[in-house]
Order: C-alpha cells, then structure tokens, then sequence
DNA sequence: CGAAAGGCTCTTTTT
DNA sequence: GAGCCTTTCG
C-alpha cells in the first residue's frame, strides 16, 4: 500500500518532511491523527528508520493506542520497539531504569491526587500551619505550578515575594522531603525529575538523544514547560522534532499548558517548517461554519481557515429547557427518535457537558428510560475508595516506607490502631526522619507504648510482613486474595453499605491484577501498580459496548461521534462562572465550547435550560454568550432568544406542560404555606410554565419557591410584619 | 478507641 | 449535596 496515496497536499507535506523540526498546525478533524500514523509509516518503511529510534508522546494512553493500531494496520505488521504513550508514562520507564543516578529507587511509588492532599496536610500539621487559613488544595495547585515551571523548593524561595508564597515554600520543601522518604513521586515529579536526570547526567541524556533519531508531539498546544524541556532535550541531537497541535483546542491551561510552547518553539527552531492542515474531513459544512463562529469571537488568536468538502447537513438545534431534568429528558427522547428513525445507533452519540456534577441529571433520566449509557469520568474506577484501600495494601507491601499507604489502611478495617497511636508515631517518625513504619516496629521493639497498643500494632507488623514475604511467591491475583483474606479487608467491605457494589469493584481489579499473573511477582506488582497510577478515564472508553456516551468536555478532546449533545449552555456553567473575571480564561471556556462542537459529524443539540439546581442551590441562568456568536441562518430553532421560548410541545415531539397554579400572585401579597406559616411574596421570577417566586415568612425567613409545588394559600392582611 | 452527629466548606477541568 | 472535619458521648 502507498503511504502517499490517500493523503491531500498538505498532509503528504507532513508526513514527507522527515528531516528538522516541523510544526504541524492541524484543524479539528483534519485527519492529524491519519498524519501521525503515516508519518510514522514512512519513516520505517520509506526511509528505512528502525522503530525502536521513533519516540511518539500523546496526550493519553488511549490516543497512543489508537495510533499504534493504525500504524500497524498501515505496516501489515506489528510494531513493537516503537516508544510510545504520554510524557508521564514514558518517563515513569526513564526513571525505573536509570533513577538510581538521581537516588531514586526503581520501586518508586506515583502518588496521585489525593495521596499529595494527603502528604500536604501532613505537612500542614507538622508545620502547625491550620488548614483552613492555607487551603490544601490551593498549595497543592502553587507546587504543581513550581514544579511545572521545573522550579525546585530551592529556586523558589528566591521568587517568595508574599506571605503566601513564603508558606507555600515552607510546605512545598517539606512536601519534598516527605515524597523522597517514602520513595514516591507525584504526576509532576515524573517529568520534572527526568528533566533534572537529563540535566545532571549528560552521559544518560546522549543515550537516549542518540537512540531517540525521530521524536514526535501530539497534542502539542496542550504541554506544559516541563514537558517542552523534555522534549528539546530528547530531541537534541537531531531536532527531527515533529510537534502537533492546534492553539484553539488548547483546554489545559489550569494544568499549567503554556500555549507559548509554540511560540517558543519557533524561535528555538528557526529552521522549522510549518504545515497547516485546514481540510475537514469530519463534520458538515454547517457544523464547521459554527465552531468557527464560535471560536472566532475570541482575539487573542490567529485566524484559520477551516474548510470542508462534506455536505451542509442539517442545522443546529438550540434547545431551551425549563430545568435539568427536562433538559436530559429532551435528551433522552431525541436520541430514541434519532434511533428509530434515522438509522443511528446508541453508540454514535455523546451527550458532553462542563462539569461531571451536570451527570447526574443525564444518568437518572437515561436510567428511568432504560437507554444504556457509560459514562466517562465521575468517581473513577481507580479512584473509589475500596479500590485504592486495596491497592494501598499492595503498594504498602510493594514499598513499606509508603508514607500515605500505611496510614490510610492501618485501621481499614478496624484493628484498634486509632488516631491518637497514628499520631504518636508520625511524630517518632517525624523526630527521627524515618518512615512511617520504621518507627511503628521500633516503637514495638521499643516497647514504648502502652502493652495494649503494642501487642495490637505487633500483630499489624506480622502480618505486613507476612504478606510482604509472599508477595515473592505468590502471582498477584493470589496476593491480592490473600490481603482480602488475611487482613480482613474482604469481609470488612462485604458487610458494608453497597458492599457487593464495591465487592464487585475489588473483583474488576483482581480481573485487571491477573494479567500480571504470568510475570515474575516483584515485576508484576511493580509494573501493576505503575498502571494502575497512569490509566485515565477515557483510557478505559470501551467503543465496542453500544450505549450513549456521557462526557465531559475535557475528556473529548480527540473523539468524535455523529450526534453531539451540549447541556448547559449557561452562563456560569459554559462558561463556567470562575471564568468571569479573567478575559484569559473566557477565552479558554469558548476553546472548550468549540472542542465540543467540533467532536460532531453530523448534527449538534445545544441545550440551555432556565433553572438548573446544582450543588444543592437552584439557580436561573442566562442562556450561554457563546450561543449569541452562531450566525442565525446555522440554528434551526428560532425565537428562543427572545425569551418567547418555544412550546414545549414542539420541541418534545409530545406535549408535555407543567402543572400551572391557578393561584395568581404579585410581590406584596401575603400567602400562607403549610410548614413555613404566613409570609409576604418579595419577588416572582416567571419561567415557563411556573413560577419562582420568593417569600419572607415571619417565622421561616426568606424561602425561594416554586409556586406549581409549594402548598401555599393566598391570605388578606391589612396590616405589616410585626417589628 | 470508635461511632454518631453536627457543622463546615466547597463545589472545573485530570496526566 | 457530599465529603470532610471536629466534637461529643459511650
């Protein structure tokens, strides 16, 4: 098969311009992942370049998948020395292998999200700084910034320039020391410390410039500074450097994503070459024309011209809702009609939103209906607690000096060992600067602590040790059944609330556990528990399963289906309220709008609803600006703008009205409600079909109601409130 | 030590 | 609403 064949201009341009740097700009759907593929391809089959000195970082594990299945489709072959997957992952294996020169043990643990929140509030205690006046999540974000700008506790006390910074520097050096003790490295810790690895020690950094002769970028609006050192530095003996990438589809900037990447990247290449890919191949015209009005209202961009052969299509829907649950009905109800009367199935359609609480409401209408979904994202799998209590076992065993590990389990399930003893250890640990579970067996040696406690944590030792010394043994499955057997944790979460739920969960990770079963145990738990620290959500996407996609936005990037929904299309939801003060970041809402809009082959449903109850608080939000930006001749709806929405009955296909009070108010009128007792009406907000209308009640306060369900009864007073 | 209750805050996106 | 934290009581 040609590689060139099938290609237009400009991508054959691509994938040809295999020598220096080149900077693909690609559109969205304008086959860049075809490209990556191909290039690749010619390289070893054309140019004769041996896959093991190709290196190609994507954005995920999926995406790296997906390239790696369409190469080998290309080659007729597998492709097995090719390097490649995400920056953390590729670096993970950089630092197994050769971290003994930065003093990094190969068993490292990766501590995820929560065990740093866990780590800083550690520190946050040793320091006797109080949570809440220094937010743990808020120093969390400032280290994660530091370290993606490769700054070292010891470089940033020279930036301390407020009282803030000086606390962040205090807990990030301790935060440091905690990680290094325990042998554990946080998400940005696996980039920065290759980097510092590469710095430090020229004679590992040639290895892998003079193996690595083609490096390639997906994604590349998406990198942050780390990243980008990373890979000059990879790439620095050849600078066949091939970075993909489209500035409007740049949606990680609050992961420290430095859109400058680009910029840089002109200026420390000048040789590069620049190929834009504006064909689409994915959407309809109309689609197209209303991602591009959508995006171009932002200023701060080059303009591109996106194109496309494919037919006009249908029109965009806007559609108004009253609330939430109407918007997921409407939802629902579409994607049954698209089903039964345009030939789509579940699986080709994804209904995105901001913010993976908008779920909710999506899930219990899709349950009610029984239309099958999945959804990406929520509580993710490896994030449920009973999954991580168990790979917190195993990571314990794995690494005992596990500073997180152990406390989270050393009472789960319940053995006596509370929080005064945990406390009383950490500070002998904390004293000494030894781990954790170092000065829980001196303390039993020690035989410092009252006999109870010592007897109680003796036995916790033992049987730590006993598991540590059959993980040699036993293949992972089996160790893992043993730790459910052995320490109780299997019947401790059998007995529990939605205890066969979560059962079911440990079964899915013993199920994941066993394709490590054929590899020598200290390998297999080493390699498990790296997996198990790298997977992301939409790594786990099955395509194969029919059933409605739920998702968010963020987590779209890269997929396509033919039908998109958008619910939310609100201001203070998309875009989402913490945008509002910053023009930088609106910008990044409208990205993520036109990510969203631009996933869809063949027809997009905007939603808006009028009320929507989120967290708790119902609120009545205006329809999303970025609605106002679509030229009128794309939307097939009309009027909604107006706020003469339209009937219910037109956009459900059936009529469907709410329950209308008969009772008729106005603000001054005194109403009677059945709990609250009588109150004064203090504004009527008119929505469709009902009404939300505001009461002081003398004894209750201030109540908002929705006239159609509150029991209230319109009273005659003539005279005011008490004072 | 542990269970239960109450209060509090925080609600974005995730490798 | 939920999850986290603190307080209180047995």
């Amino acid at each position: 098969m040609d590689i060139l064949a099938t290609l237009n201009p400009a991508q054959r341009q691509a994938v040809e311009t295999v020598e220096g740097p080149l900077l693909i700009l690609a559109g969205p759907g304008s086959g860049k992942t075809r490209v990556i593929a191909h290039r690749i391809a010619y390289l070893i089959k054309v140019c004769g370049v041996s896959p093991s000195h190709i290196m190609a970082v994507t954005f995920t594990n999926k995406a790296a998948r997906a390239m790696t299945e369409r190469l080998e489709q290309l080659l007729g072959q597998a492709v097995e020395a090719l390097t490649s997957g995400t920056f953390h992952a590729i670096c993970a294996r950089v630092l197994r292998r050769e971290g003994k020169a930065a003093g990094l043990d190969s068993s490292f643990v990766i501590y995820d999200d929560e065990d740093q929140l866990n780590v800083i509030k550690q520190t946050l205690q040793e320091l006797n700084l109080d949570p809440k006046q220094y937010a743990p999540r808020a120093l969390q974000s400032a280290i994660s910034a530091a370290k993606s700008r490769l700054i070292s506790p010891k470089d940033y006390v020279r930036g301390v320039d407020s009282y803030f910074e000086e606390i962040v520097h205090r807990v990030y050096q301790r935060y440091q020391q905690l990680l290094s003790q325990g042998q554990a490295v946080d998400f940005d810790d696996l980039l920065m410390k290759a980097v510092q690895l590469f710095q430090d020690h020229p004679e590992v950094l040639s290895k892998y410039q003079s193996r690595y002769v083609h490096v390639l970028v997906d994604e590349f609006q998406d990198t942050n500074i780390v990243q980008y050192s990373l890979m000059k530095q990879l790439a620095g003996k050849y600078h066949n450097i091939c970075v993909v990438g489209d500035p409007d589809q740049s949606i990680y900037s609050w992961r420290f994503a430095d859109l400058r990447n680009i910029l840089s990247f002109e200026k420390d290449y000048p040789d590069v070459k620049v190929v834009l890919l504006e064909q689409n191949y994915r959407s309809t015209k109309t689609i197209l024309e209303t991602a591009s009005d959508i995006i171009s209202a932002n200023t701060r961009r080059k303009p591109k011209n996106l194109w496309t052969e494919n037919e006009t299509g249908s029109k965009v829907s806007i559609i108004e809702s009253y609330n939430e649950e109407e918007e997921a009905q409407f939802v629902v109800n579409k994607i049954e009609g698209l089903i039964s009367q345009e030939q789509m199935s579940l699986r080709d359609c994804a209904v995105m939103y901001r913010v993976n609480a908008q779920s909710r409401a999506l899930e219990e209408s899709f349950i009610r209906y029984g239309v099958p979904y999945k959804l990406v994202g929520g509580t993710r799998f490896y994030q449920r607690r009973e999954v991580k209590d168990v790979i917190a076992y195993l990571r314990l065993i794995h690494n005992p000096q596990d500073n997180v590990s152990l406390p989270r389990i050393i009472n789960i399930p319940k053995r006596g060992i509370g929080q005064t003893t945990l406390s009383q250890l950490q500070t002998w640990a904390r004293t000494y600067d030894i781990p954790l579970y170092d000065a829980l067996k001196q303390a039993v040696e020690g035989n410092v602590l009252s006999p109870r406690v010592t007897q109680t944590l003796a036995g916790f030792t033992v049987l730590v040790d006993r598991l540590i010394s059959q993980s040699h043994a036993l293949p992972l499955s089996g160790l893992l059944d043993e730790i459910l057997e052995h320490t109780g944790y299997g019947k401790y979460i059998l007995e529990g609330e939605q205890g066969e739920e979560r059962w079911e969960n440990i079964m899915e990770l013993k199920n994941v556990a066993r394709e490590y079963d054929g590899l020598n145990p200290e390998e297999a738990l080493a390699d498990f528990l790296e997996k198990v620290s790298l997977v992301a959500d939409v790594d786990e996407l099955e395509e194969k399963a029919d059933a409605v996609t739920l998702i968010t936005l963020h987590q779209s990037k890269g997929l396509e289906f033919p039908v998109v929904f958008i619910a939310g299309l609100e201001e203070g939801i998309l875009p989402h309220r913490r945008s509002f003060g910053d023009p930088g970041e609106m910008e990044e809402e409208r990205r993520l709008c036109y990510v969203g809009v631009t996933r869809a082959q063949k027809q997009v449903y905007l939603l808006r609803s009028y009320r929507r109850n989120l967290f708790g608080a119902g609120s009545a939000n205006p329809p999303s600006r970025f609605l106002q930006d679509i030229s009128p001749h794309l939307i097939s709806t009309k009027g909604l703008w107006e706020e003469k929405a339209a009937p219910l009955a037109e956009v459900y296909g059936q009529p469907l009205t709410y329950p209308l009070s008969t009772l008729e108010l106005k603000v001054g009128d005194y109403v009677r409600h059945s709990k609250f007792g009588d109150g004064i009406v203090t504004n009527c907000l008119a929505g469709r079909g009902d009404h939300e209308i505001t009461v002081a009640f003398e004894e209750a306060g201030v109540k908002k109601l929705l006239l159609s369900l509150a029991p209230l009864e319109k009273i005659e007073r003539d005279y005011d409130f008490p004072p």
